[in-house]
DNA sequence: GCCAGAGTTCAGGTGACGTTCAAGTAGCGC
DNA sequence: GCGCTACTTGAACGTCACCTGAACTCTGGC
């Protein structure tokens, strides 16, 4: 009736609650508590979760997640349409993984043969183009 | 002559400094030390390295990297066979990274329409088939 | 009023490094 | 041998997205 506990939210979204904790400190998701200081959220909450989650499976950083929900309306609450707005965007990121991964494969195959793993001549090994120089920020697949 | 310094060991496999030592703390490759305490490399740790770097983009944790250089001969220097048969395995892992992926990109193909992320109906919402329930243990894709 | 279970904060750990620092070293020309 | 620059050193701290445990407090049912 007065909200959803922490523990209720992480069943029905499958979050962990230090996960829930962590992401309202970085301010993804907000809470408000009881006279005995415990988190009380709002049913709008799960949604907000599943997004969370679902846009880290794409491979999204919390960074650009928070972002993301900052362009959601702040008077009224999100609809079907907002969310599928920012879900658009997702295509491109998971055809370029597969895209990537598939290259590398195919660089596998072309390797295995040789186990050569040399400079100049495994392509295995001149991943220029396969992936990206490294910025910081991890992809987490398979977490 | 006298071996390689770590940073023509970087420039020549593209590894940073920092993982080089790194790497070397945690025994996955190893140096001798000039009479000034800096570290020099065999030439065969080029390659040594270029194997770690493969296989991490495969996905594999260094621990799982430091078990496989583990089954690698003591005695002589490692053949392009050794080599071979490390990386045969890591085949099957590419082909399930990508059929991860696809079927999270199917089921965002079938879920953007709605909208939806809810929990019973939008099948992005339960992924428990799709990925593991998370163990520790990051697969960067893109680091 | 009691108790179990769920909640709280805080400190510290994880993996795989990157960054920054003062201080030391290597190798070059001269 | 001297000076110069580029490189290297270990230690300590930061990063990201949390997890774990300690020590405590709240809530709800009986």
């Amino acid at each position: 009736m007065s909200g959803l506990t922490i523990g209720q939210v992480a069943e029905r979204t499958g979050a962990a609650t230090s996960a829930l904790r962590y992401w309202e400190d970085l301010g993804l998701i907000r809470s408000v508590r009881t006279t005995g200081n415990q988190r009380r959220y709002e049913r709008v909450t799960i949604r907000r979760v599943s997004f969370i989650r679902a846009a880290q499976r794409v491979g999204l950083s919390l960074e650009e997640i928070r972002a993301a929900l900052a362009t959601l309306p702040d008077a009224r609450t999100p609809t079907a349409t907002d969310w599928a707005r920012l879900s658009r965007a997702w295509r491109g990121r998971l055809d370029e993984q597969i895209r990537r991964i598939e290259k590398l494969r195919d660089q596998l195959d072309s390797c295995i043969g040789c186990g050569c793993l040399s400079l100049r001549t495994c392509a295995l090994n001149n991943p220029s183009d396969v992936l990206a120089e490294h910025g910081p920020g991890a992809v987490l697949l398979e977490p």
